[in-house]
DNA sequence: CACTTATTATTACTAACTCACAATAAGGCT
DNA sequence: AGCCTTATTGTGAGTTAGTAATAATAAGTG
């Protein structure tokens, strides 16, 4: 196996933020490094392929923990549950496609905070901004071509 | 009382759309507009006080039917059940208090759309969008003062 | 290697919905 | 005004995606 970078480095970033290292957390980083903008279930999944034993909960407790810790960075697009993916630190943004789910990262666009600085209501009280998560929705290619060719089978239409 | 312009809006917005008239959806408009930012919850219990015998069930239906419609907005900040408001189609985004869940509205900072053109990566497959969602997550000015002062009680409190 | 305590597993339990189907009532028709 | 069709709502059960409490285990220190 060619990871053993990978499960040091990891294994570097929980001693450094006071975590042990344990078996089940460098399963869980790596099954999200490998499936990025995954489900704790997908997650959970992927990690058993290499320990089996490996419990739902426990995944769960230890996305949370790392997202706390913001070793992993979660965010919940609208109808799915929550996403986990590695990649922390740099403000970037997904797109999802409204029809298949399917999740594309965008970096910022605006220079480095594209959102950063809200526009208060007069009324409003303002808040100190910690980030800005940008979900951008739409539909992705394969879902439109679908969606325009086959009025065939249930295409869940509902507008009348 | 007088909502009766409001109501006469809302059931003409509503055949407008096809949809019939019915008290529960009038109440549930009603109760939407005089308290934004709320959960499905919230909304059944500020519609009951007009309509006792709404049942939950009902909102559920009635609010995702009236989302699809874009007669109504819903947003689900990380850690809470979805919200709606009436306020549609202003492309406005919010702010959400990640200690006390305050939702605040915050009009779009660039011009129209503040990111709508995502700056998609040389491997990434560009989607269609339709809208941007924008959430701010930050700290009120309470939660910041309430966090500062008392290391007094184990103050973990979730919203609840 | 023993030992302390963080971590994980086990077992409930809950919130927020969703689904199938029966009961009701809106709005068109006469 | 009353009937009739079918959209809408109510009823009750089921599901998903988690949280919470506590017992068992194992990481890392001495």
């Amino acid at each position: 196996m060619e990871h053993f970078d990978g499960q040091e480095a990891w294994a570097a970033a929980l001693r450094a933020h006071g975590r042990r290292v344990t078996k089940q957390r460098l399963a869980v980083l790596a099954a999200v490094e490998r499936h990025p903008h995954s489900p704790a279930e997908s997650i959970l999944a992927a990690a058993r392929a290499e320990l089996p034993e490996l419990t739902a909960q426990s995944v769960y407790v230890v996305l949370g923990d790392l997202t706390d810790l913001h070793m992993l960075r979660r965010f919940e697009p609208p109808h799915s549950p929550a996403l986990y993916e590695t990649r922390v630190g740099d403000n970037h943004h997904h797109a999802i496609c409204v029809s298949c789910g399917r999740v594309e990262d965008v970096d910022c666009a605006v220079g480095h905070a594209p959102c950063l600085t809200p526009h208060w209501n007069p009324d409003a009280k303002p808040m100190t901004i910690q980030i800005a998560d940008v979900m951008y929705q739409g539909i992705c290619q394969e879902c439109q071509q679908a969606q325009q060719l086959p009025p065939h089978s249930p295409s869940q239409e509902k507008e009348k």
